[in-house]
Order: structure tokens, then sequence, then C-alpha cells
DNA sequence: ACGGTTAGTTAGTGATAACTAACAAATGGA
DNA sequence: TCCATTTGTTAGTTATCACTAACTAACCGT
């Protein structure tokens, strides 16, 4: 069982992805968390207070380099897959933050950036890969940036079409939407 | 010169797209339109009527038909890019209303759909398309289906991002990301 | 059993915002 | 010039919500 704090975390984390940070009271989220509101007021002092620390605990920062240096085995395809899934990953578990970042961008604009960091590390990581690729002459020679952020721009409209919108035109195709994607780049890509 | 009720609509959707339905007041979007407040419950009764008819006076609806049955001249690096232009077209131009619809998917969830059912429509006529350019043995004998999705959901992840996102990874790469991800279909496809 | 920490209750404050009412000023056509 | 429509002004109502204060009840280790 977990302890106040977690319980109002928790249950304000949940409300907001919904409904965005404003939309949210400090009531739903004490009779959500089914404590008073009073408590969560001397938990945390303020609204913003209680964003934050939602925000701080619930926060995923991933170990990209160690996925590089470990798992890649030099087979496009495999290795396609494995940082499509690292990608979606980090997507997933940082998924509560993305969608109230998209319902705040006015108001929290710095939301965004904790994730596009990885991101773009994620990218450049990515662009050592295709480089490394086309040294051991099993990638054929292209743009690797153009490559890179084509492939992630993909990644990042599957993830960003399921998480926010329901009734969207991927309906149906999301488990073959990976393999059929990575297919697509290995036909282009591969030499 | 506009009348007094454009003025205001105008104002709302341009304050809206920023900041959200719910996080501009009416008092707000009366100074942006220079009238008073009002004026604008004189007009449109309530400020959901305000936003029903911004959403009414600005939305899009596109005439795909016309661009397959006039416009495609059965080259596939020409004819993705012409498919392209026309979905980023109608993304473009009903860009304030996803905006509000991704700040307010609780609130108005029927926005999105109005966007969704044009991209399905379009879809549909994308699978089609490359249907006709497989009897024409232009293209690899794929699933039509995935490779329309996938095209769709590329174009999409582009456009969500660098309308919502300032600091995304394809920062630099806007112009020249169009080119590059239809080459990469076209190698992947062609025949 | 005592004392300190944690939580619940209740009442209230101040700010904001949607919306109304009543009246006055301006505008513009016949 | 007169009338009708449109707009501005001001004052007020109602509701919500973040946040405070003061007091009380339960819990828990020593």
């Amino acid at each position: 069982m977990q302890n106040t704090s977690d319980k109002i975390l928790q249950a304000a984390l949940t409300l907001m992805q919904e409904k965005g940070y404003q939309k949210v009271s400090i009531k739903e989220i004490a009779q959500h968390a089914e404590v008073s509101e009073m408590t969560v007021f001397r938990h945390f002092k303020t609204k913003l207070g209680v964003f934050e620390a939602a925000v701080e605990k619930f926060s995923y920062i991933p170990c990209f380099e160690e996925v590089f240096t470990n798992q890649i085995v030099w087979d496009l395809e495999m290795d396609l897959t494995l940082i499509a899934k690292s990608y979606l990953n980090l997507m997933n578990k940082n998924k509560p933050i993305f969608l109230i970042a998209t319902q705040e961008r006015s108001e929290f604009p710095e939301l965004n950036e904790a994730i596009a960091k990885n991101t773009r590390r994620l990218k450049d990581l990515i662009v050592a890969y295709f480089t490394s690729m086309q040294d051991r002459n099993r990638m054929k020679e292209t743009n690797v940036e153009a490559q890179a952020i084509i492939f992630l721009t993909t990644l990042y409209g599957y993830f960003s079409s399921t998480s926010l919108w329901k009734n969207h035109f991927l309906h149906e195709w999301e488990e073959s939407f990976l393999t059929n994607t990575i297919h697509l780049f290995c036909e282009a890509l591969k030499k």
C-alpha cells in the first residue's frame, strides 16, 4: 500500500493526463486519492507544487547508450526493431507527462523540453549507428541524418496519434505497424 | 475591413490556438478584437457559442477526389509529392482547430473527429492509388494499406511535431523533410 | 498513558470569470 | 430629422477555486 503523498501524486497525474492541469481541481484530486483537501495542501503547499512533484516522480530518463553499446547486432532489421522499441518504451513511460504537455503547451513549455531532450539524444545515436552501418557496407550511402529524422518522426507520429486520438486511421493496425514500418525502411536502406 | 462578428471570431481563434479554450476569457477576446465584452455576448450568447461559431467558420473540408482524378500522373515520386502536399495543406488550414483539439481533448472530443474523417478518406484514396499502381506494374507487391498508413503517419508526425513543439528534433530539416521522405518511400516501393 | 505527528472538518477569504440588466452614445439609412 | 440597429459602460450576480486558519480526532512509538 502506498503512502499519502504517493496516493495524491498518482491521483493528480491520472486526472491531469485526462483533463489537463488547469481543469483538475485540488478537491477532485483529494477525492480521487481519498484524502481531504487540506492534506493535499499540507503535503505540497500549492497546486503547482503537486504538479511539479508528480512530474518529478513519474518522469523517466532512459539509458539509450547502454542499448547501443550492448544490444546492437549490426543487422538493420533487428537493430531498427530494437531502436523503435527503445523509443516507444521511453514515450510510453512518459506518456502521462506527454499528455499533460500537449494540453498545457502555453503554460508549461518546459515540459516538452524534458522529453525532446531524450529524443534528440536518441537521434544522435541513430545517426552514429547509421554511419557505422555504412562503414560496414550494410547500408546504402544516403544522408543518414535525414533517415534518422524520418524514422523518429514516423515513430513519433505513431505514438502521438495512438496516445491522443481514439478514432485515428491507425485503428486496427497498431500491432503490425512496427514490423511494416521497419520492413519499409529496410527495403529502402539495406544494401 | 471585416465586420464585428468576424473580428471576434478571428480573435477567439487566434487566442485559443495559443492557450486553449478554457484559459482564454471573453474579456481577453473582446480586447483583442477591440470591442466591448457585451458585444461578444450579444453576438454569440455564450463563450461556447463563440467557440462553435469560430470552428464552423474556420474549418476546411478539402476535395481530395478532384486531386486524385485530375492531377495524378502515375509516377510514384510525383504523385506522392502531390498527395503529401494535399495532406499538409489540409492540416495547415485546419491547424488552429487541430491545436485547440489537442488542448481540449477531454472537453471537445468531437473536434478531432472532424479532422480524422478527412484523413481516413485520404487514406482510402491512397490505398486505391497504390492498388492501381501495382496493376500498372509500377509498384512492388506489398500490403498497400500498411504502406498508406505508414506514409500518412509519417506526414502526421511531421505536421504534429512542427505545429506543437518548437524545439523538436526536426529543427532545421523542415524544408527537406518532404523530399527525403518521398525519396525513401520510392526506394522501398518503386518497381 | 503521554506527546508528537498526521489527517479530517469547517468556515472563510480573495480573486477570477461567465453572464445579466439597464441605460447611454453612436451610427446610418429613409 | 427621426428611428432603428449596433455598440459601449457600468454595476452586479453567481459560481468556482486556490488557499488559510483554527480546532479536533486518530494513530503510534516510547
